[in-house]
DNA sequence: TTTGGACTACGATTTTCTTCGTATTATATT
DNA sequence: AATATAATACGAAGAAAATCGTAGTCCAAA
C-alpha cells in the first residue's frame, strides 16, 4: 500500500525539484541561478519556496553551516506515478492505456523515441 | 501553429468537462448530480464555476430557456494534449516518449491494454 | 391565485500559491 | 576594526481558485 503523500508539489515548487533531482542537492542560491532563465523572480522567493517545501516534507536540509543545503525528500519516478495517476484519472478516464496512446499521438514524439518505446515494450511480453 | 488558449481548466472545471464531455451537453443541475459522489460541493459552486468556465471560453451555453444548456467549448483531445506537453516539459525532461515509457509502469495498466498499445504501436511503423 | 421549489446572478469569504520587502545575523574584505 | 556582502527568517501583500449564502425571478402545482 503506498502511502499517499500529504502534500504534493505544485508548478513552481515542481521546477525547483527538477533541479534538485538534476544536482543531487544544492544551495539556495545554487537553485535560484539555474532557475534564472526559465523564471524571472527573485532570491528570496525561491528561499521562500524551498523552507515551505521544507515544512511540507517535500525536500530536507541540512542547516550545520550558516549556507543550508537541500535535498529531494521525494523521489522523481515516485512524483511522476503520482501525476500520472491523476491525469489518468482526471483525463484518461482512469485508463493508463490512453494515456500512453494520447502520448503517443503527441507531436514531438521523435523517430528515435518511438523506437525506444518498441524496445521498451518488448519487456513485458 | 496550434493557437495557445488563454485559459486551461482548473482541477474542478476539469471535473464539470469531463460530465459534459461524455453527455454532449447538460444543465447545471445535471452536472451537479453526476459530481455529486465525486465531491461534495453545493449547488451554487457548481453554478458559479460554470459560469467563470464561460467566461474563460471553456463553456458556451445556451440561454434562450429558463434553465441554461451547457456544452463544451474545449475538445477533450486537444486538453489531454495540452496537459500532456505540461506533463512532459515539468516532469519528463521534454521528452514524450519517457511520460509514455512512465506510464507503461503504471501499475494500473491491465494485459488487455498492453495488447492495445501493441496493436496501437504497429501503426507507426 | 397564491405559494413553494428551482433557477440564475453576484458578492463575499476562505484557502492556497506566489511573490517580495525588511530585519537580522554571519562572513569576508579592506 | 569597520564596512560591505550574502545568508536566513518571517510577515504580509497579491492573485487565483474554490466555496457558499442570499437575493431576486420564473414556473408549476395546489
Amino acid at each position: 500500500m503506498s502511502q499517499k503523500r500529504k502534500y504534493q508539489p505544485t508548478e513552481s515548487e515542481l521546477e525547483i525539484l527538477n533541479v534538485l533531482w538534476d544536482k543531487r542537492s544544492a544551495t539556495v542560491r545554487e537553485v535560484f541561478e539555474a532557475l534564472t532563465g526559465n523564471r524571472n523572480t527573485g532570491y528570496t522567493t525561491t528561499l521562500k519556496t524551498m523552507q515551505i517545501m521544507t515544512e511540507k516534507g517535500l525536500l530536507t536540509r541540512d542547516t550545520s553551516s550558516r549556507t543550508h543545503i537541500y535535498l529531494p525528500a521525494v523521489s522523481k519516478e515516485q512524483t511522476q506515478q503520482h501525476f500520472i495517476n491523476k491525469m489518468v484519472n482526471g483525463l484518461f478516464d482512469g485508463s493508463p492505456g490512453r494515456l500512453v496512446m494520447g502520448a503517443l499521438d503527441n507531436k514531438k514524439l521523435s523517430k528515435d523515441e518511438l523506437e525506444e518505446i518498441q524496445n521498451y515494450l518488448k519487456q513485458f511480453e
